[in-house]
DNA sequence: GGCCGGGGCATTTTT
DNA sequence: TGCCCCGGCC
């Protein structure tokens, strides 16, 4: 048997190029391996794998971390293609998330929660946090949950517990400035009612693990026995609670192979922080650091305009990606008046290089910074007939239909879960309604109980309720009890069955004919049909019922919103940046590369957050395999106003030489390049080293540039032209978007005045003249 | 309990 | 502008 593996993974091995192999061959002792975009990161890790099982290493002795399901999973279906599906699914391989709340559920009694304890969702958190931001009678106006959770999650991802966070005298500082000084409170209050809720949220799956590490030695020493081989997978985006678990766990025997690009870290929001690999070989001494540099993805063309951006940013891991595929065609760069017309730029592009050469639909995605963007192409597409997905929406899991059935599930399993008991003590409607539900809650705080023990023994609490509420809460007490109750006996599947039914979840659905109620119909069938399957599958591992907290253990970190079925599907696809990452595509237009807009207004005056900004750029350019465009527009309409918008800086920090640039806004960029390439005419590493340097007197700010002052100019004096203000009924007028109208009305004073425009080939248009842009003909 | 309308808000989001 | 959330109203 070992045997026939060994020559399987040697036959592998031959595939890869020479400094591959070596990553792939170093087993023993710390390294380092920098992936470049492109550069077959995964098939490294993989065969890394496959390699240590064929030397004997036991699967179970290794631990690889990602940082999605989906990485999780295709990393595991391709070792079980080279080493075999019964070797390979003993192997601890999965999402830092899924790996420790393993581990936790095994452990968690040391640290006083239930082995079934539930994971909160965003959404719980979120929830929990406004009920103890109102219970505090805060205004959420100052104390947003949103801002709350955020300040709360960096906490914890820096192993900051509610203690340590109140004797922080900069966080305590940074609160009073924010005019938030009871964050340490609400914290401490959140943490303590999850507690009792038995519940963990994401960030506690990983501050939890540090404190069972730090707090129990045997416990650490346990698992740092058992597992002798760990593997990181984009370790750039680790954060500090999950680089201090992979430290603690490796640091005896340092056999920890860490993988990543610093040139593509883009989570930093998420807590992620560069300094991890950036200073990995500071913590593990003699590691020995591995280059993954050919890109295997990539025209010439595309990997050196990407290349050439980069470069301008100061921190990072020297490497030298290269490509040995064509050189390809230059980057174009395309320019409109108007978002509007970027959106017509591009599906007209599409239709273009489809008809040209012979591409699919597929083969095209449109990357954005914001989600916001998404719309105007999608408005552009449907008008052309071009088929899009687009990337984004609610996954499935946070529906809400299939979140208050999952809640069913998790009272079953955790009747403590308060997240859950708000969701569905009434839902179907049962009559007990806001007010019962928070004097519930308020004597469940008043005497540090649970809302589910103060449900079950309204009297010892003292519950302020009438007699009709108090049998309304005792039904549905024992509603519950009686779903707990089956669950011992019913496998996952039976029990859900079960509860939907008797909860009166499907008669309400049911009732519903819209377009709406159908599609939550086929969701829940979906999620029955999924516990079903999930059921089998167990019942095929050889676990004999399959109960309903199995699967709830495993459902509530799958947030993924990987839709296999329709990846075939000949369309566009449309997707954030951050979405597209680790994914490529034969043609890809990143749009909207505009200052305010990417980078994002909010990076501005941060060095580190335009660094970032620019390796999202980066990510964005490196998804493209053969024509990469990029796309600006000179007006776009943002947050209700139209906002003049000038190119991104990042436009001018790719080497203009890779470009193929618009002769309106880059005239003089576009003369010197051409001016290049006439002395040059080579494409030789020292000569694009010699072109940056020329180009440094080029690297001015925006503002000083006269012909990006020229378009604001243009466009200011439009809106406060004093004859729009005397446009008449009976007016024709040229729009920018529209073309030419007859104005048939005006309405309203002032910044508000209105008219009614009937359009050649728009109809009749309502045009804010505020914002309108357009002249008078007549 | 559900519907409507005003007010506030508006990056990115692997788990 | 458009979405989401809340409060008021039936």
């Amino acid at each position: 048997m070992s045997n026939f593996i060994f020559g399987v993974v040697s036959e592998y091995l031959n595939q890869l190029n020479g400094s591959q192999k070596a990553a792939v061959c170093y087993t023993d002792g710390p390294s380092l391996v920098i992936a470049g975009a492109g550069s077959g990161k995964t098939r490294v890790l993989t065969y890394k794998i496959a390699y240590l099982i064929e030397k004997g290493i036991h699967p179970s002795a290794i631990l690889a971390l990602t940082f999605t399901n989906k990485a999780a999973r295709e990393m595991k279906d391709r070792i079980s293609s080279i080493v075999g599906h019964e070797l390979a699914k003993r192997l601890w391989m999965g999402t830092f998330h899924s790996i420790f709340s393993r581990i936790l559920r095994a452990e968690c009694e040391v640290l006083g929660f239930p082995r079934d304890f539930t994971i909160y969702d965003a959404a719980d958190t979120k929830s929990l946090l406004k009920t103890i931001i109102k219970e505090r009678q805060l205004d959420e106006k100052v104390y947003k949950p949103n801002v709350v959770y955020a300040r709360i999650s960096n906490a914890k991802n820096a192993l900051i517990t509610p203690q340590a966070y109140a004797a922080n005298k900069d966080l305590i500082e940074s609160d009073m400035y924010a005019k938030m000084p009871l964050i340490k409170e609400i914290y401490q209050t959140y943490f303590n009612r999850c507690k009792q809720a038995g519940a963990m949220d994401f960030d506690d799956l990983l501050l939890y693990t540090n404190i069972l590490f730090r707090d129990n030695p045997s416990v650490l020493e346990k698992y740092r026995t058992h597992f002798q081989y760990i593997l990181v997978d984009e370790y750039q985006d680790t954060n500090f609670a999950q680089h201090l678990i992979v430290q603690r766990l490796a640091e005896q025997h340092r056999n920890i192979c860490v993988v990543g690009d610093d040139a593509q870290s883009i989570y930093s929001f998420r807590g992620a922080n560069i300094d991890n690999i950036l200073t990995f070989k500071n913590n593990f001494p003699h590691c020995k650091i591995f280059k993954l540099e050919q890109n295997y993805r990539s025209t010439q063309t595309i990997v050196d305009a990407a290349n050439s951006l980069i470069q301008k940013n100061s921190r990072q891991i020297e490497k030298k990606v290269f490509s040995e595929n064509e050189v390809g065609h230059k980057i174009e760069v395309l320019n409109g008046y108007s978002d509007y017309e970027e959106g017509y730029l591009v599906a007209n592009k599409i239709s273009e290089v489809r008809m040209r050469d012979h591409d699919g639909f597929n083969s095209f995605a449109i990357l954005y910074r914001t989600n916001a963007q998404s719309r105007i192409f999608e408005e552009a597409l449907r008008k052309r007939n071009i088929p899009y997905r687009i990337y984004g929406g609610l996954s499935f899991y946070q529906r809400k239909e299939i979140k208050d059935v999952i809640s069913y599930f998790r009272l079953c399993v955790n009747p403590t879960d308060e997240e859950a008991l708000k969701r569905v003590i009434n839902y179907p409607t049962r009559g007990i309604g806001d007010t019962t539900l928070n004097k519930v809650l308020t004597t469940a705080s008043l005497h540090n109980e649970s809302a589910w023990n103060v449900i079950c023994d309204p009297l010892k609490y003292a519950l302020p309720v009438n007699a009709g509420t108090a049998s309304k809460l005792k039904a549905f007490k024992e509603l519950i009890v009686g779903f707990i109750e089956e669950s011992k006996v019913l496998s996952a599947s039976d029990l859900a069955t079960l509860v939907v039914k008797q909860s009166g979840i499907v008669a309400d659905l049911f009732q519903d004919r819209s377009v709406e109620g159908t599609s939550k119909q086929e969701n829940l069938q979906e999620l029955l049909k999924g516990i079903a399957e999930f059921c089998e599958i167990k019942r095929e591992e050889g676990v004999e019922n399959p109960g309903l907290s199995d699967f709830l253990a495993e459902v509530s970190l799958l947030t993924d919103q990987d839709n296999t079925s329709e990846d075939r599907e000949d369309k566009v696809t449309l997707m954030t940046i951050h979405a597209a990452k680790g994914l490529e595509f034969r043609n890809v237009f990143v749009v909207g590369l505009e200052e305010d807009l990417f980078p994002s207004g909010m990076s501005k005056g941060n060095d580190r957050a335009i660094e970032e900004e620019r390796r999202l750029f980066y990510v964005a350019i490196t998804r493209a395999e053969r024509l990469c465009f990029i796309t600006y527009a000179k007006s776009r309409f943002r947050n209700g106003q139209s906002n003049i918008c000038s190119p991104s800086r990042f436009i001018r920090d790719i080497d203009p030489r890779y470009l193929n640039l618009p002769a309106d806004d880059f005239g003089s960029l576009g003369m010197q390049k051409a001016r290049e390439s006439a002395v040059s005419g080579s494409s030789q590493q020292k000569q694009s080293r010699r072109t940056l340097v020329d180009r440094q007197p080029l690297e001015v700010p925006v503002e000083h540039k006269p012909n990006f002052k020229k378009v604001d100019q243009t466009v200011d004096n439009k809106l406060i032209t004093p004859e729009i203000k005397g446009l008449r009924p009976g007016n024709r007028i040229m729009h920018e978007r529209f073309g030419e109208g007859r104005v048939l009305a005006i309405a309203g004073e002032g910044t508000n005045m209105k008219a009614t425009v009937e359009f050649q080939s728009f109809g009749q248009k309502q045009l804010l003249l505020k914002f309108a842009k357009f002249t008078i003909v007549e």
